[in-house]
DNA sequence: CTATTGATCTCGCAA
DNA sequence: TTGCGAGGTCAATAG
């Protein structure tokens, strides 16, 4: 990783066209060839980048550049597409180079993959003698997170969001309509679950006659634990 | 701005939980308090951050994490959440302070919106004889893109993604349908333009008598250039 | 202030 | 490889 400081200006051209006009920045180098440019504020996203997998060079300025005082342009082609990135270097004020060696990794807990995990695996919380179909179940327009049966063997499909959305409704509703229309499922009912539900969206899911579920991450999880202290 | 070179540890508890285990990564402290926490590969999103408003603290490793090899604890505590970030370092092997200076900010070119100028001014393009009538036809439920008439007179509603997902049909047909209760504009069609559309989106337009076309940035870019020419 | 929507989205998973 | 949905989404804009 190469550690730079410079008063640059900046061009992309790609998907879209941008610039950054001279000013001191932070130019951040990967070992695999991607470049960051970061300013002293903002969030995490960089001002301008370029993705891997990608190749820089140093090139020599041209003639009106020079002009204009620049020292040193970094040409960033993406290996891909035509997305291109030109650093026009004024003046560098620290470069440095440092080995940091392979990440482990991030290990992450409580997103909406894990909740839907946890409830496929305690698919009764939803009701007494209801059973698990399959998760992902595929139809013609996109999975479905869940597809369950109740106790008097009825399909249910069920979407899970962290935060319960009418877009989420509306999905839910149109996976619902199509499955409707194949015999070997019909009826099929609808639960929306999530860890919390907005007014709007609960409104709309009764309406048509969707129930809602508010899921209890923390206490989903403890029922996992205590059965696993079973073993 | 503050670089960091350090082998370090890093636990993150907020809107879900993340553990990032002991390796040699970038740490960077921005002017305005937020860190980041960048390994020698990826893209652009940092393995682990803090958003501003945030603050940073360095505090005393624990007795057991002493034990451990920690030297130094970072605690970085959001301003107005439970958002924290605790960084556990071992080792540092590069530390530099930089002052960088406001940033002038980026400038774009070639977003959703410059797709919406370019059909609008040539909105022939999209059948000859077609003639606009106004970008951003208010409707109580919200602006359609383009509104525009075909070669027989007949209103079309427009509407433009750069990349066409159902999401944009659902919007469109929620319009025509409000629209099409209007006897001053129905029978209104619908056009559903974007770069690149997704099948599921082409199939639910078709379905729906929807038309679907896909836009030529660069094509429409031409046009305008070579009819400048003209002047 | 909240709500909506685009993004050079990024990221991960599954067909 | 490609497509699709989630995201600690972020960030800009409208109401």
């Amino acid at each position: 990783m190469r550690l730079v400081i410079a008063k640059c200006a900046v061009d992309y051209e790609g998907r879209l066209t941008a610039h950054l006009p001279l000013a001191t920045r932070l130019l951040l180098v990967k070992a695999d060839g991607s470049v960051l440019v970061h300013s002293d504020g903002g969030s995490y996203k960089p001002l301008n980048w370029m993705s891997p997998p990608c190749a820089m060079a140093e090139v020599s300025p041209e003639d009106h550049e020079v002009a204009d005082g620049v020292t040193t342009v970094w040409l960033v082609q993406h290996a891909k597409s035509e997305d291109r990135l030109r650093v026009l270097i004024h003046e560098v004020l620290h470069d440095s180079s440092h080995e940091l060696g392979v990440d482990p990794g991030l290990v992450k807990d409580g997103v909406e993959a894990h909740l839907q995990k946890l409830l496929a695996e305690h698919i009764h919380t939803l009701g007494d003698g209801w059973s698990l179909v399959r998760r992902e179940y595929m139809t013609a327009i996109g999975p479905v997170d869940i597809l369950c049966r109740d106790a008097a063997g009825g399909s249910v499909a069920v979407e899970i969001k962290r935060r319960g959305d009418i877009d989420g409704v509306e999905q839910l509703t149109r996976y619902l309509e199509l499955m409707n229309r194949d015999p070997h499922l019909s009826p099929v009912t609808g639960v929306f679950a999530a860890q919390e539900i907005k007014p709007q969206a609960r409104t709309l899911a009764t309406d048509r006659g969707i129930r809602c579920v508010t899921l209890d991450y923390d206490a989903l999880k403890g029922i996992d634990n205590s059965e696993h202290r079973l073993f």
